[in-house]
DNA sequence: AACACAGTTGACTAATCAGTCAAGATTGAT
DNA sequence: ATCAATCTTGACTGATTAGTCAACTGTGTT
């Protein structure tokens, strides 16, 4: 049936409709989108196949779903990046915002990370779109608070990059940071916040 | 048939099998090993199906000789780290030596992510065995630089990991910087050196 | 209670894909 | 040139999986 034109959604809709999207993700970031089978989605939802495609069009449109739920939190963080505040404190609540967000939302930081190391076939337009504005934008705040000598001159996109990259590192390698790991009892998030902070509170000094 | 127990590899054995593992390595990385097809693979390797199962017993043993060809070479820069060398000199050489790495085999580094986001299945016994054992070794070196002075005193495991995310972003996460920067004409890889550089030269200073 | 509509499913279909096989083509050592 | 080993492939098989469908059941409104 057409999902998500007509308004009033029933407490069995609803309730459904979340158990396949809360499995999809499991499933989705756990195995790849072509790794995954509606089975697997239908098993852990807890519903039949047909039934699951009765409230949506196919695997393709769930997948689509979980996407456009996700790219929509993605860039809050970023988004609240304040040009008027001060720049290290900025910075630093931005690092720490996409930490807490990899930390509570490993999945879909994976599902994403599957995404992207794929080539980002499915959100190609986002990429160059939204996010790309947003980027350059927040880039050019960070230049001016460079050029202020309010923080560290370095480039504002490799900067950028680099949050990126050690925040969703602890979600996205999750498994070989454990493994690596496996034996000392800790959590990968364990000390990963005050790292994190410390390596970029040196980064940042002028 | 068997592969890999006799000893003399005729030209052709040679020719074919390395086609072979060249396509393979193109689809697997871009795809993931679910995603990718025996079809693919002989057509970018330009045999028959069943003439690339002449040579590999199946879909499964391409990927795993792949691996064991990657996860071979994955360990010689951290291998390298010289404890009788000068920790900050040491450090920054081995940050090169994986940025050059990621620059010049990005598909086995798309591979490796593939595996490790998909909760690496395949190469537990890697991680736990031969990787943590080498990790844990060199943190030890690490610590001891750090305790006698020379670095700045962090968590040598944290430290290890930054340098694995930072490096390793440029290639596994190519589609999304170049996506982001699309007009900007840059390499993804051009300022990505002299900026890991930078930071790292920041972080290791006591 | 009755009835319209929402929700559910077993049993299918068609497509895709890993892997087989037996028969044929090519190669290189003598 | 011969021939045994190597190499190659068209045409299969069987398993898996996305998606369909017609018939059935549950729900809530009057």
């Amino acid at each position: 049936m057409e999902r998500s034109n007509k308004k009033p959604l029933t407490r069995i809709q609803k309730h459904n409709i979340s158990a396949i999207l809360d499995a999809a993700l499991e499933v989705f970031s756990a195995h790849g989108f072509r790794g995954s089978t509606l089975d697997q989605i239908a098993n852990k939802a807890g519903l039949s196949k047909p039934n699951v495609l009765y409230y949506f069009n196919g695997k393709e449109a769930i997948h689509v779903a979980l996407l456009s739920d996700l790219l929509d939190t993605w860039l809050d963080p970023l988004r609240a990046l304040n040009p008027n505040g001060n720049a290290r404190d900025e910075l630093l609540a931005y690092i720490r915002r996409k930490l807490e967000l990899s930390r509570n939302f490993p999945r879909e930081s994976r599902l994403f990370a599957n995404e992207i190391v794929q080539g980002a076939p499915r959100i190609e337009n986002f990429l160059k779109g939204e996010l790309r504005i947003l980027v350059d934008e927040k880039a050019t705040v960070i230049s001016q608070w460079m050029d202020a000598g309010q923080i560290a001159k370095l480039d504002p996109y490799h900067l950028i990059f680099s949050i990126w990259a050690l925040t969703q590192h602890y979600s996205d390698f999750e498994a070989q940071i454990k493994l690596v790991r496996a034996g000392n009892i800790t959590d990968p998030y364990d000390g990963a916040q005050s790292f994190v902070e410390t390596i970029f509170d040196k980064i940042l000094s002028p």
